[in-house]
DNA sequence: TTGTACGCGTTATCAT
DNA sequence: ATGATAACGCGTACAA
């Protein structure tokens, strides 16, 4: 069974191919005669339209790429949701990668995407992308947007959350319940994010007036164990500490854990407040305070972003910084 | 800028086109000579090879897609982690869209891809798929996975879990804790999973003898409310139930919450068992005891089944059935 | 190794 | 006003 093409439809109903194509894509002026002459044509004839060769001679594509460090994250799950909806209002196909903070791999997705004419990207990229990368994305002018993790080169837009104010609202938020000695636990060393999220906690109790106490400040991997491991350690050796603010709900969820092993009470003798509001902070118990940073809306926000650029928007770069809230639950006991 | 196409490699090269052709695709046999002088010039002129081009003549691609209906829901999102490992290897590119149960939006998905030339799919189908979207993917004759969701057809080949067996295993051990008063909650009527998964429960209960109460068989959505208020009004009615096996962890979850509610001791005086073993299952307290069916893994082995159809295996349909496995935490108490 | 017809839809230009 | 003609996008594979 051979494929059924433009021309056998053209010729079924008796017309050229540009007319086919004309309906196809409701350009030019085709009578209503012919039009539905060349519609029942393709009805009956069961007419399959190549996509890969109007790319190809549109030099374009209807395909948009992806790429993520871990989908299994509901972080990034949810935004993916958000940034799917979009893509589909427009007709976009999705790339989806896991680089998996593969650096190479993440190269990969993209040389792929590349050859396959994509017309835009979405990138939360690996951490250590060396800046060649961006150099090639630049060069190649496909539209690019950045996402949650932000990227030094300003030349790109950026859709993200406030990292300093969430932190802000949630020092804030320990502060008012009386907390001074409060702790940061998470994140690696070398992130962007972290530095502003840290800074947003350092900001708070300079401006109250509280010695920043860098003993306090411990770093983690994104992990629910890693987390655990480092609290224990951190509450230890300072058992003066009675609220901790962390880089990740993930992460706080190991904490809790660790304040648990410790005969800690969450919520009474301890407050703790995550980042993220992730779908399982509302699930532990006692609830998990934590700063929500609208995932799927970022999703969508990149996606709407994306779309104006592949329509040829060449406005200067924009920063989108969706605004966090704080979610309070338990964590932190109920008075406000 | 135009583009730079394999013509002007080949021009740059003193070669013809054919032959930077197969340096490219490595086919053939080329000189070292000639090899080495197409590739520095592929190198001076930037070329980037383009796929679309390729994919018209060969009428084919190296794109597949992977529709869910949550991408949300932790367990789809690992199962996307492994099959996404699977195509990297075999350098294919995923499309991904998030039906969201919607039928339309399914079928809009798979056009698209059947437009691109896309070589496979892999699919957990919405729930009210009508059997012309099956009739359709079979008269295309395009390798389809399905995935989770048993489909009635046995044309297709499937990869999922033994649901019988996951709930028998469950009910067996609620058994050997001596529970005879046992629910089953969560699931919607009209879907396969869920009678596999009851089938496991009741033939358990018969065959040892216990009668089976259809009062205590009920459905609900899956969500962790939708969970919570059935298990609230079951238990009201019906106090005399001592446990209960739920169609999925998030359900399971939503029943904790009810039970807490009604100040019953999950692990003490009652037992509680989800299936899934979604992330959140580890993080509760008390742990939630559970049916694990490798997620990932799943998507491991989609990918693998379909990258040999893709090549051309046209052995008779495959079900891959991975076996589940109990996960004792502590929702059941902690007698073995 | 090379020449070249081919895969299939698009659109600018031309014809009626 | 409508529609046809034909060159074009770019890599592939077969005959020479």
């Amino acid at each position: 069974m051979s494929t059924i093409t433009l021309a056998d439809v053209a010729a079924r109903a008796n017309v050229s191919t540009a007319t086919v194509s004309m309906v196809l894509r409701n350009r030019g002026r085709i009578s209503d005669e012919t039009r539905k002459r060349v519609l029942s044509a393709i009805d009956e004839l069961g007419y399959v339209y190549n996509q890969t060769a109007a790319n190809l001679r549109n030099r374009s594509s209807n395909q948009v790429g992806l790429l993520l460090h871990d989908i299994t994250n509901p972080f990034y799950a949810e935004m993916t949701a958000g940034l799917s909806q979009e893509m589909e209002r427009h007709q976009l196909m999705l790339f989806l990668a896991n680089s998996e903070e593969s650096v190479p791999r993440q190269q990969n997705f993209v040389d792929s995407l590349l050859q396959n004419n994509a017309s835009g990207l979405v990138l939360c990229t690996a951490r250590q992308t060396p800046s060649l990368f961006f150099e090639t994305l630049k060069r190649r002018k496909i539209p690019s947007i950045m996402v949650v993790r932000p990227v030094a080169d300003a030349h790109f837009d950026f859709v993200g959350t406030d990292n300093f104010l969430g932190t802000q609202l949630a020092t804030q938020h320990l502060l008012n319940l009386g907390h001074r000695h409060i702790a940061f636990i998470g994140g690696s060393i070398d992130s962007t994010a972290r530095a502003q999220r840290l800074g947003g906690y350092t900001s708070k109790l300079v401006e109250n007036s509280i010695p920043v106490n860098s003993a306090w400040i411990v770093h983690s991997e994104a992990s629910q164990s890693s987390g655990a491991k480092i609290a224990e350690q951190l509450f230890a050796a300072h058992p003066e500490i009675t609220a901790a603010l962390c880089y990740q709900d993930i992460v706080a969820l190991g904490v809790m854990q660790a304040l648990r092993k410790l005969n800690r009470q969450i919520g009474r003798d301890f407050a703790l407040i995550g980042f993220d509001d992730i779908t399982e902070a509302s699930l532990v118990q006692p609830g998990l305070t934590t700063v929500s940073v609208a995932s799927r809306e970022i999703g969508r926000k990149a996606g709407e972003l994306l779309y104006s650029r592949i329509q040829g928007n060449d406005e200067p770069p924009k920063r989108i910084i969706l605004p966090p809230s704080l979610v309070i639950r338990e964590s932190c006991g109920y008075t406000a």
